[in-house]
RNA sequence: GUCCGAGUGGCGGAAUGGCAGACGCGCUAGCUUGAGGUGCUAGUCCCCGAGUAGGGGGUGGGGGUUCAAGUCCCCCCUCGGACACCA
């Protein structure tokens, strides 16, 4: 409504200048839902039949398959769903610099929103003419084309001097707009290269018969074949800084859903473009000086442009950095290009055809109330809130053979016909009073949910709102004198695999600028902190066919290195473990074997959380024994007795415990729980041989449980209780490490000559570093080996070590 | 091709620029046991050496910085992951 008034006000203008006034009601809609965050939208769609919906293009992998069962995924019209996360591209690219997340993840969220600088310029058409503009075709060439203007993007307007054609994408609307009804003939009047025109009478000919060969490819033939293709349009556009014609082609290896869905041909300094001119016999001119030695073909790095002046601006000599800038302005001058900011990304297709999923609270006019366009959804009432999904008798989706493009989705809430009709007067629709509506069929995406349940959670029975803000605030809300002046707030730690990197991450962070802009929450980003744990890998074997055999059935061929299934010799690789490789080995196994706490503790102690480890059931063992021994260090096995005494730990004993209890506190939060678990075990190793008959003192056997607790709960809850605490140790401080017994008496120095270690010293931990010097030059091994000269240099790193330099 | 990440014993791995290999698996020997297993004790980076004496080499390869490099810098190789005709 505040556009609508601005647009009839005048204070806002109208993309094309006309009076709003002049707007027809389906203009009006279409503008005002140019600006709506959800928008329907009739745009190409990735179909996938075999799933039998719909899917965003993070869903579909780079083979052109489904991220979800890998099944063949086609581009289709369709009116659907979106959201306009491209809105946000800047905030997301650039809030990623305040969060503590891998920076893996953050460079795959900046590379799939993909900004680039760059520029637009605008070529003329002029229609079917070479250089000199005369010519046969060039009257009609000038009825078709003449007149419109092809815009290109490019990240390298310094090269502007270096282009020497252009490229549509064969999609791109103004393809049929320039094409000529003939083919022009070179002033010359010699033949038009026969590579030009792929054989056709005429240009309509060539372009239809060139579609429809790059039609009929999939994506991962367009992707496998990267030999460039194309074809003349007939049509010339002129160079705004030489004046010079450029032919203009059609060639799939430009992609109409990026940039302007059109390219100027820079062959000197881009390798496609190198390639495609080379093939077309088209002409290379280098703009950007490559260094001395150079031999390869385009020149993409950094150098002095060359050749690159015209009567009123000359590029010669300027670094590409200066070369952009200095073009890009002379063009904005002249109105024939500005500077522009694209991005990879694309808006979010929000509407899937399943049944599971949160249904839109949308509804249109049943009578098909149009506007002269398509019909009007209209928003339902909070009191219609939340709309259920409706009982049915077939959840399905229905879906078709997987290679069956031509296809369409059908949501199966449509068959639940008594749920989509209703009549209501609905406030969204205020002129229409009482009426009948049919309610949306598609629902949300399986992403909906994940984008908030971080803030529903923290307040699930509330009926009122998603969240209270002051509980929202009290979790989530920004904590700067703790994280620093820019922290945007968050969970505090998210644990999670890197594959949700472009998809959940991404998406999540964009519903929750959303809200943060509506003043919903008071953090601008859901996830302050996020650790990617490690996969867990195993082997995997694939029979003759290459299909995985189930890999706990393999058998290891004595000596020949080899590996059988049914008798059957079977390849052995190496790979996530999951079903797809069918080596998974359950947790249920491994509980029922060696118990839950063994299970866990083995898991975390194999090496760092954020590595992807194998799996070896052989070294599960090493955990249980662990465990094991804990166990008899504290309870007799025959009698059950508790073995515990209540006698003071000796010196040394204490000394480990509590250089144990720090580092362990050092571990635990920083997640190296591999670590922790070596440092107990040494304590353990340490009991088990200094109370061989039992007795082991309570006020060392009480932290180790405490300690213990984070990795083996369960037997440290059940040795907790043994030792006569009626209340889980949940509500037992953590133990913390007396200072005082982490400094020892004496400190062993280990002596270096020349940085390899010679001999040793002890000498008080009280001693200065002239000391420990002095104790060092005289130790009788350092006295033979400098063998009386005097020492260049001595390093004393204190508690460390002495280095001496002869 | 581009961008990330990683290369350390037989294996998984440890190491604020300061004694490379903690801890575990496996392996070797001994004790326990009727036997197997479990458990316990000792040993286990490689080479020379009878050796618990000494010495030499060693963290993918090559250079560099430093008294000192697995760790920092440069080049290369290999492996893993992500993206990929993105102009």
């Amino acid at each position: 409504n505040v556009l609508t008034e601005q647009f009839a006000a005048g204070e806002r203008p109208t993309p094309d200048g006309r009076p709003w006034t002049e707007y027809s009601d389906v203009e009006r809609r279409t503008l005002i839902d140019s600006y709506r965050l959800v928008y329907l939208s009739e745009a190409p769609v990735n179909w996938c039949p075999a799933l039998g919906t719909v899917l965003s293009n993070e869903e579909v992998t780079a083979d052109g398959r489904s991220e979800r069962g890998n099944f063949p995924v086609f581009r289709r019209r369709l009116r659907q769903w979106m959201m306009r996360i491209t809105a946000y591209a800047d905030r997301l690219a650039d809030d990623l610099d305040g969060v503590d997340w891998p920076e893996s993840v953050k460079a795959m969220q900046r590379n799939w929103i993909g900004r680039s600088q760059g520029a637009s310029v605008r070529f003329a058409v002029t229609g079917a003419s070479g250089a000199t503009g005369e010519g046969p075709g060039r009257d009609e060439a000038q009825r078709d084309g003449a007149g419109s203007s092809i815009e290109v993007f490019t990240t390298r307007p310094d090269t502007l001097f270096g282009a020497t054609y252009l490229v549509l994408a064969p999609e791109h609307p103004l393809v049929d707009a320039i094409l000529p009804a003939a083919w022009p003939q070179p002033g010359t009047g010699e033949e038009l290269d026969g590579r030009w025109t792929g054989g056709a009478e005429t240009p309509a000919d060539a372009i239809a018969g060139y579609r429809s060969v790059v039609g009929s490819r999939s994506d991962l033939e367009r992707q496998e074949a990267r030999d460039k293709t194309g074809v003349f349009t007939g049509a010339w556009a002129v160079n705004p800084v030489n004046g010079e014609s450029l032919p203009v082609f059609v060639a799939d290896y430009v992609l109409m859903g990026y940039g302007t869905g059109a390219i100027m041909a820079v062959p000197g300094q881009d390798q496609r473009d190198w390639d495609f001119a080379t093939v077309f016999g088209l002409p290379i001119r280098r703009t950007v000086q490559p260094p001395e030695g150079f031999d390869g073909e385009a020149y993409v790095g950094s150098g002095a442009a060359i050749n690159s002046a015209n009567d009123e601006i000359s590029l010669n000599g300027l670094a590409v950095d200066e070369a952009k800038a200095a073009i890009v302005e002379w063009l904005a001058g002249r109105g024939d290009g500005e500077a522009v900011v694209q991005y990879k990304l694309r808006d979010w297709l929000f509407s899937r055809q399943r049944y599971w999923g949160e249904p839109f609270p949308v509804a249109y006019a049943a009578d098909g109330e149009t506007d002269g366009g398509p019909s009007i959804p209209r928003a339902l009432p909070d009191s219609d809130l939340p709309v259920l999904l409706p009982d049915v008798d077939d959840y399905s989706p229905k879906s078709f053979a997987p290679d069956d493009r031509d296809s369409a989705p059908e949501s199966p809430l449509a068959r639940a016909t008594e749920w989509t009709s209703f009549a209501e007067d609905l406030a969204s629709d205020p002129e229409r009073g009482w009426a009948d509506y049919v309610r949306e069929t598609n629902t949300m995406p399986q992403w909906a949910g994940s984008c908030w349940y971080h803030l529903r959670y923290l307040d699930p029975f509330n009926t009122e709102t998603f969240c209270d803000p002051d509980v929202e605030r009290f979790w989530l809300g920004p904590r700067p004198e703790e994280f620093g002046p820019g922290d945007p707030g968050g969970v505090d730690l998210y644990v999670g695999g890197v594959e949700h990197a472009v998809l959940h991450l991404l998406y999540a962070r964009f519903w929750q600028k959303v809200l943060f802009d509506l003043g919903h929450v008071s953090a601008s980003e859901p996830f302050r902190r996020l650790f990617n744990q490690g996969y867990i890998q195993a082997w995997a074997y694939t029979d003759a066919r290459g299909v995985y055999v189930p890999a706990e059935e393999v058998v290891e061929v004595p000596d020949g290195r080899g590996f059988t299934w049914n008798s059957e010799p079977v390849t052995r690789e190496y790979g996530k473990m999951g079903k797809s490789l069918r080596n998974v080995v359950t947790p249920d196994e491994m509980c029922a074997t060696y118990g839950a706490d063994t299970f866990r503790l083995y898991e975390m102690s194999t090496g760092p959380m954020e590595a992807s480890r194998p799996w070896s059931t052989r070294d599960v063992v090493g955990s249980q024994r662990f465990l094991q021994r804990v166990w008899r260090l504290m309870v007799d096995e025959q009698t059950g007795a508790l073995r515990v005494s209540e006698d003071e730990p000796g010196e040394a004993t204490l000394r480990l415990m509590h250089r144990t209890i720090h580092g362990v506190r050092a571990d635990f939060p920083a997640m190296h729980y591999n670590t922790a678990a070596a440092k107990l075990i040494e304590l353990s190793n340490h009991l088990t041989k200094t109370y061989p008959d039992g007795g082991l003192p309570r006020a060392v056997a009480e932290p180790l449980v405490l300690m213990l607790a984070p990795l083996c709960p369960h037997l440290a809850e059940e040795l907790w209780s043994m030792l006569g605490h009626p209340r889980s140790l949940a509500y037992a401080p953590f133990p913390e490490a007396d200072e005082s017994l982490l400094v020892e008496d004496t400190v062993e120095y280990p002596i270096q000559v020349n940085g390899k270690v010679r001999s040793r010293i002890t000498v008080p931990a009280s001693a200065t570093e002239d000391e420990v010097r002095a104790a060092a030059l005289a130790d009788p091994k350092v006295v033979e080996l400098l063998d009386g000269a005097e020492p260049r240099k001595v390093i004393v790193v204190p508690g460390r070590l002495v280095n001496i330099v002869p």
